[in-house]
DNA sequence: TCAGTAATAAGAACCGTTACTGATTTACGA
DNA sequence: TCGTAAATCAGTAACGGTTCTTATTACTGA
């Protein structure tokens, strides 16, 4: 019997109505501005809840940083190195390229995750 | 005029003569044996240096800890997700797929991380 | 030897994240 | 619409990996 939470939905709702692949303090404040009263606590317990349930993915860490994405689809992301942005890169088939690497030596991969890094458009050409 | 540290030579060597991966306090226990009154901000330092050297790459984030690598030849890891070990497995040739992606996108990728997780040879069949 | 500079040890500070506790909200049957 | 139990939450303390600070030490060239 899954109990339905406002809180909850918000911050699913928020996750999943942006493409910047937030971080868990972005999330905070954007729920904030519905439920002032929100803990960052409750954000950080959801967003392992979702993760646990699936319904969101783990991007990677950026300056230290996690970044969540709602969008489970099979596809990958370019972090900025410059900027922080995260951005997403199209759908990658590299499993059946790796399948007798992981027979050699006995693994079973059960996802991937593939991230370029470098600058993105806004920050190409920036000096610092 | 690069000068001459013992002890950073030491932790080089020990990332470079291990293909477990470390992390930042695996490399400060290892050094520790030969020099004991190593400090662990030491080895955190030099890392940092080493990593802006391009001498050594940063493989990911595992359970929280950053796991570096002496290795910077073009080629992926397997992260075991029950045991935490990190594995090579072998080059990818990933980035001539994505260029018209990234030429759609304006983003400049400069390197990547293809990572795959699942469970390793020895964690294959274990319960827990 | 000496001055100047780089590297270091020790430990405090930092910051993202997690755990804990008591209060509040939710689902659901009466 | 109530009452009740379980789920959820706010607030906050604690945790742990990493970074920063400061005093000290080691190295280099003169």
């Amino acid at each position: 019997m899954e109990k339905h939470s406002k809180k909850r939905d918000a911050i699913y709702d928020i996750i999943c109505s942006t493409k910047s692949h937030p971080s868990a303090e972005w999330v905070y404040t954007q729920v904030k501005e519905i439920h002032p009263d929100i803990s960052l606590g409750t954000v950080y317990r959801n967003i392992a809840r979702f993760k646990e349930e699936g319904k969101i993915i783990t991007v990677g860490v950026v300056n230290g940083q996690e970044r969540i994405d709602g969008d489970t689809s099979d596809h990958c992301h370019f972090v900025c190195t410059h900027c922080g942005a995260v951005i997403d890169a199209g759908a990658p088939d590299v499993t059946d390229t790796y399948s007798q690497v992981f027979k050699d030596i006995g693994c079973t991969p059960e996802r991937h995750n593939l991230v370029f890094y470098g600058r993105c458009h806004d920050c190409t050409g920036k000096r610092s």
